[in-house]
DNA sequence: GGGTATTGTTGATTTAATTCAACACAAATC
DNA sequence: GATTTGTGTTGAATTAAATCAACAATACCC
């Protein structure tokens, strides 16, 4: 597998941000007083993967940090992470300016305001 | 490359919060009126993979996502992911029980409550 | 102190994620 | 309507992610 440059050696931010989850999922098992092993059998994985998440390791599909945390039943959230409402500057910058620019072939944007 | 069940055929509630991710993000980059191109440059990564995470590809690095977030400015909302004060189920289950008891060989849990 | 369970590490194997080239289509501008 | 820009798609090449086996080390319980 190729390895995208921000997965390779992402900067400090990215880095943190992730250490920081991995950090706190294993919190959340060792809470909830389970092993790596039965942790990562409800989630569909090996072990050694539920070693690296918790590590915070950048290469790791998505899909397994966000499996994680829906069998410790905390993926609420998830919702708000890049939520349109939430985003105060994207808000200001639509708002600047009335007329599209970028193609809109599926018209995903929801221009309501 | 060998894929985790979790990350080749993830549950609904899982490829749904990737999905929605995937849509807030295309939403961001819409409004900040950027380029696929644009984006992916700054980050650090091909066209194609912004099309992969703008879709919610679930096997995709977890870095290319939190990496897009950086990028724009969104990655604020990472900290409270899995963050043990809002974790009450696992505050529950913590003071239920007293003695620990997974080996904790990094002392990485903080039992100060 | 012995026995058990959890975790760390390493090296080999398998499989696919990421990139790229090249093309096609849609939409906006002139 | 011709040009430009943004995006969807496909197929090939490269590189490493995820699994597993086997072992060592640590912490816990009796």
């Amino acid at each position: 597998m190729r390895v995208s440059r921000i997965a390779a050696s992402p900067p400090h931010a990215v880095e943190q941000a992730l250490t920081a989850l991995g950090g706190n999922i294993r919190t959340a098992r060792l809470r909830r007083r389970l092993s790596r092993q039965q942790l990562a059998e409800k989630v569909g994985m090996s072990r050694y993967l539920m070693a690296d998440i918790e590590a915070g390791k950048p290469t790791t599909a998505v899909a397994a940090y966000v499996g994680v945390l829906w069998a410790l039943g905390l993926l609420d959230g998830m919702d708000a992470l890049a939520h349109p409402d939430q985003d105060l500057e994207g808000k200001v910058l639509e708002a600047a300016r009335r007329p599209t620019t970028a193609p809109k072939r599926g018209g995903a944007l929801d221009d309501d305001f």
